[in-house]
RNA sequence: GGGGCUGUAGUCUAGUCUGGUAGGAUUCUGCGUUUGGGACGCUGCGGCAGGGGUUCAAAUCCUCUCAGCCCCA
């Protein structure tokens, strides 16, 4: 069965209903992580990490352009510091895991960090006097630690993940959104154009904003399995937080004020999002901007030209180092072995190298994505290289974005919602907006309200629940 | 949040109902022959998720913990 030859051998298949043991497969048959001894945590295996330091690489580059500095700020929070911004803290209390010391010198008793706005800025309080400290931007990668009791899905739902978070401050509260917004664009650029995820832009509702801030706003994908994963959050986060901690300032007219704040974030998530929207049958596709090791190439090893072979793998090896690819010569598995291992591992491009090949000057190029092969003359190998990747690259992106296209829809009333959520699909509703609605539609279908887009029509229309007048439109779905 | 199911070597799995020497395939070691889509022969290593209980005897029965899947709200 052409199916069957299809399959990665004894992966599951990407479907239906076999949709997370699929995602589990991928993730512990490509080392992308593993579980650990205690519940809730995971260990992220080389090859993942490799995928978080593009990631870190990629948003690095961006940010420093934005004129934000790295730090890092201590992984311990005191008891005290939760109870200056009375939000933040309800909303944070109850997932803390507190430190148990013997040190008869600890008098307080200290949290680790599940975010670290209030252990950054205490500092920020010391540091910033005068009008002219500001902006102020600041990023730390880090792990956090959030003591759920959720069921724990790799990469989707840890205890413990790593993530980056930015806290800037600025004088005016338009600087602050506006950067909070500015921000939030580089998630989604980060996520189109690395990571080849199409996502949704807007603003989250009350209920789902984050504790202690303004505004919250946020990047959403849509997963395979139709439900909705935030990808990247931003937050205009007023000046609560700038009281609670006394962050103040002397103006340009020499009066003290209280600084407006932003904070952003996102986290090892988007590795989740990666297996899941672009993976398939065989395992792992790595988008080829995000793959460090763009290219495996294969010698063809028959016995008697096997060093000739070879020869010209490490050969090709070199000229496109760009792409840095590595040559698998290991000697106790077959070319078709290969094949299917690096297929499950992702590599974006394979290619192979026979003596057939190297009579006719030229090498077999295969994509990971469609499996297309591809013959490609030596001379013009880099150059072709290069643009296959790319249009691998618009390919995964363009595929994405039908999928997410396809599986959004609009509902006007209550019956089409259920039977559209039903359907797996993202919804776009019109929506009061209030939190009761929010939550009767929560307990009734379990999907929550995903984000206000930010461009609305100001058409007056009614509330897909509660028929109360509106004229905003909301996006809806289950989400992880 | 509620309900159901599952866990046997790195992986897939037989054995569980009805307690009595854990069997196979694959991976892995070594040697040799091989290599254009998961090659072959020989050789060797490796296991009942973990704790507690019942029993002369536990992979099997009971119980807790851990991990995973599915369904419902």
């Amino acid at each position: 069965m052409a199916a069957e030859k299809e399959k990665q051998q004894g992966l599951t298949e990407k479907k239906e209903g076999d949709f997370s043991e699929w995602y589990n497969q991928v993730i512990l048959k490509a080392q992308l992580a593993d579980y650990s001894p205690i519940r809730g945590f995971m260990v992220i295996r080389p090859n993942a990490y490799a995928l978080w330091e593009e990631i870190q690489n990629n948003f690095n580059n961006a940010i420093f352009k934005k004129g934000v500095k790295n730090a890092y700020f201590p992984l311990l929070i005191p008891k005290s510091f939760f109870e200056k911004e009375a939000e933040h803290a309800e909303g944070f209390e109850p997932e803390l895991a507190w430190i148990e010391s013997d040190d008869k010198d600890v008098e307080e008793k200290l949290a680790i960090r599940p975010t670290s706005e209030t252990i950054m800025y205490d500092s920020y309080a010391k540091w910033i006097r005068s009008w002219r400290d500001l902006p102020l931007r600041i990023n730390q990668w880090c792990n956090v630690l959030r003591w759920e009791v959720k069921q724990t899905k790799l990469f989707l739902r840890t205890r413990e993940f790593l993530w980056q978070e930015g806290h800037c401050v600025y004088e005016t509260e338009a600087e602050a959104e506006k950067e909070a917004l500015m921000f939030l664009d580089e998630y989604r650029k980060l996520s189109e154009e690395l990571l080849a995820i199409p996502v949704v832009l807007g603003q989250k509702t009350d209920s789902e904003k984050f504790a202690g801030a303004k505004k919250t706003f946020t990047i959403e994908g849509l997963m395979p399995d139709g439900k909705a994963l935030q990808m990247g959050t931003s937050h205009n986060l007023g000046q609560g937080f700038a009281k609670g901690f006394g962050i103040e300032f002397l103006d340009k007219n020499g009066k003290q004020d209280f600084p407006w704040q932003n904070s952003w974030g996102f986290s090892t998530r988007l590795i989740g999002a990666v297996v899941m929207v672009h993976g398939d049958n065989k395992g792992l596709v790595l988008p080829p901007r995000l793959a460090r090791n763009k290219a495996v190439i294969v010698p063809i090893l028959f016995e008697k030209e096997a060093s000739k072979v070879l020869k010209k793998a490490n050969e090709i090896s070199k000229k496109i180092s760009g792409l840095n690819p590595f040559v698998d010569s290991r000697d106790s598995y077959s070319a078709g072995w290969k094949f299917n291992e690096w297929e499950l591992k992702g590599i974006p491009l394979r290619i192979e190298v026979g003596p057939k090949d190297i009579a006719k000057k030229q090498v077999v190029v295969v994509r990971r994505d469609t499996g297309k092969k591809e013959f490609v003359k030596e001379a013009k190998l880099v150059s072709r290289a290069k643009e296959i990747l790319e249009e691998m690259h618009s390919d995964m992106f363009k595929k994405a974005q039908k999928f997410l296209k396809e599986n959004s829809v609009k509902a006007d009333t209550w019956p089409d919602f259920k039977k559209a959520l039903a359907e797996k699909k993202l919804i776009l509703s019109p929506f009061c907006a209030t939190e009761a609605c929010e939550e009767e539609i929560k307990d009734e279908t379990t999907a929550t309200s995903r984000c206000i887009p930010f461009k609305q029509d100001t058409k007056k229309m009614k509330c897909v629940k509660c028929g109360k007048e509106t004229t905003i439109k909301a996006w809806f779905g289950k989400s992880y």
